[in-house]
DNA sequence: CTGAAAGCGCTAACAT
DNA sequence: ATGTTAGCGCTTTCAG
């Protein structure tokens, strides 16, 4: 079935019907309906490659993201995915496991015709690309990661990190400790510094044998195995324990709890705990949290990615969304949650996600 | 940057620089040589839907999954993308919120040429494509699905029930209620079925009472509110309470402790809880429950899936994966579970995923 | 408004 | 072994 089939079925010429398919308005209704009819008939399709060489596009945007089995990437993508397909586009995904596969998935997106535009998430753009990807004007956009040359999407870690700790001061906290990921990755060190400032600000004294930064590379040590190590470890040093934790992620968050549970802690009552993200378990485990708007940051990554493509030249720009504090139980307030709080209740379904 | 260029350049023709990268044996390796450098200093990268035009194939496959941000189907996606990637394979991803939404991706996965085959998740393929997909020979594998007339991955819930229900009968449990999702699930009528034979084989009784069947809709009752909601109803039936129940999957069991808890009930000590799939989180949970391969299913099913673009009229094959029983606390077992527990440690990311 | 024809960049069959 | 040519199926001039 290709459009010369359907054209002697229509009796007309092939630019005709793909004039029709194309909406093109120099096109009598008569002979539309004509071509309509036959097409439908013999249940024809474009062939999407065809139509991309042609037409020098895609209608293919990829993403590569750090790890597949990571929340934060999955309900941004879910962001992604469903404002994508309304626009008749597809979505390619590539997990970059490690430095290797990032450059080969980066080469692939660059592959002449292959994707009309590539979104980065939270992965350092090396390099050799930026050189690449500006010289080719290639359409790139960094999600939860920066450089300067090329659009981004960021959630501001200062602020963020302030309104934790402010709200773990404002419940009377006054030795806090923090557990961070790997300084290696940017967030974590804004985290990091916004939190001693924030301490500082508030005269209070950051003490370094209460705050520790994770070793771990894998994921850049936002991960259970590296919460539960930074904790366990700090429970066993010979120091006044901190009455509440600033833990740089939830996910952290849950490993640090299973520390702190085996120890024979109890949450919030001796120690008090909020953290980031806000991914979809953090509310299984009643985390008070900075939630970050991940449907919507992968809505506006599609958004400014979809206009880079129109727009090869327009400026650069940036957007920093600021995460809001979201109260669970994990902090000794609203320890009444429960699974009816319509607040809660289904968040974390596609159907009902706030849009 | 194409082949013209480069064969113009080389003072070849157009024909060989194909060959060089076709890796075509005849080609002396001088010109080879020749090319490849022309090739490289041009930096260039051959335009992959010309290719996939002139190929009639396009090295992309499409997954169609029910939800997103659902734990089991990204676990078997990363297998499927993982076991792509060498093969010099594209995923394109599709999450299918509703029946019209997974007709759209249907007939886009059908349109001739955009991917080599599809792969399809947990949800029953209307009537009216499997005249098409079977017509048109078009590559297709059922994951956790199935239709005769097509390959499918499948995991054995009879055996996968029968296991659990064993082993809270040999912990001593007499008494045992199950939580379900909806009927119209073929997986939940599966799991109910074999409860009841389980029972019965064991000279227990079933009491009706104590088994509830999701009404929901929404991902057919398989969800953390559907769990919750049902255990609240169960609990406040005025009748003898279970002490153990099979709840149908891990994400129903985070909602039913949540049930549990409220009403000030402990586990397992009050009642012990074995649930099914083996999510990422169920091991934060805590929960025993029956192990789904997910990350082999998905390897498995990229298999068939080349298989079957490679032999489009081999019989059709259908592969059933046994669960197996891992036995974490919430049945009163292995209750000093830790965070150390190396078997445990990293399952869940990509690196130390069992292969 | 419509048909014919020239590509889009590549592969593969056909010559040489 | 290598060059040439005819498609792959569609879009888009260019005539008419």
């Amino acid at each position: 079935m290709t459009i010369y089939d359907i054209a002697r079925e229509a009796k007309v010429g092939i630019g005709t019907v793909s004039r029709v398919f194309n909406n093109s308005p120099k096109v009598t209704s008569e002979t539309r309906e004509k071509v309509i009819l036959v097409a439908t008939r013999l249940n024809y399709q474009p062939h999407a490659f065809a139509q991309a060489l042609a037409r020098k596009r895609s209608n293919t945007l990829s993403a590569i993201i750090p790890f597949f089995t990571n929340y934060f990437f999955i309900q941004v993508l879910q962001g992604v995915q469903e404002s994508l397909v309304p626009l008749g586009y597809d979505l390619i995904i590539h997990g970059a496991n490690n430095q290797e596969q990032l450059e080969e998935y980066l080469s692939r997106s660059m592959r002449k015709g292959r994707t009309d535009g590539t979104l980065l998430f939270s992965l350092e753009l090396p390099d050799k690309f930026v050189e690449e990807f500006t010289d080719k004007k290639i359409p790139l956009v960094l999600v939860d990661t920066f450089h300067p040359q090329f659009d981004s999407i960021l959630v501001d870690n200062t602020i963020g990190t302030k309104t934790a700790i402010e709200h773990l001061i404002s419940l009377g906290h006054r030795r806090i400790g923090m557990i961070n990921a790997n300084l290696k990755s940017a967030p974590a060190r804004e985290r990091l510094l916004s939190f001693k400032k924030t301490i500082v600000e508030h005269g209070l004294e950051v003490d370094d044998a209460i705050v520790i930064n994770s070793t771990s590379t894998r994921n850049d040590g936002f991960s259970r195995e590296a919460g539960y190590f930074a904790m366990r470890n700090l429970l066993e040093r010979d120091i006044v324990r901190p009455t509440a934790f600033f833990i740089s992620s939830d996910i952290q968050s849950i490993g640090a709890i299973g520390a702190l549970k085996e120890k024979g802690f109890r949450i919030p009552d001796d120690v008090a705990i909020v953290s980031f993200d806000d991914i979809e378990i953090a509310k299984y485990f009643d985390l008070t949290t900075m939630h970050q708007p991940m449907y919507d940051m992968g809505e506006l990554a599609v958004k400014k990615l979809l206009f880079r493509i129109e727009n090869l030249s327009a400026p650069v720009s940036s957007f920093k969304f600021t995460p809001d504090l979201i109260i669970r139980g994990s902090c000794g307030k609203n320890k009444n949650y429960t699974f009816n709080d319509t607040n809660e209740m289904g968040v974390h379904e596609p159907t009902e996600q706030p849009r």
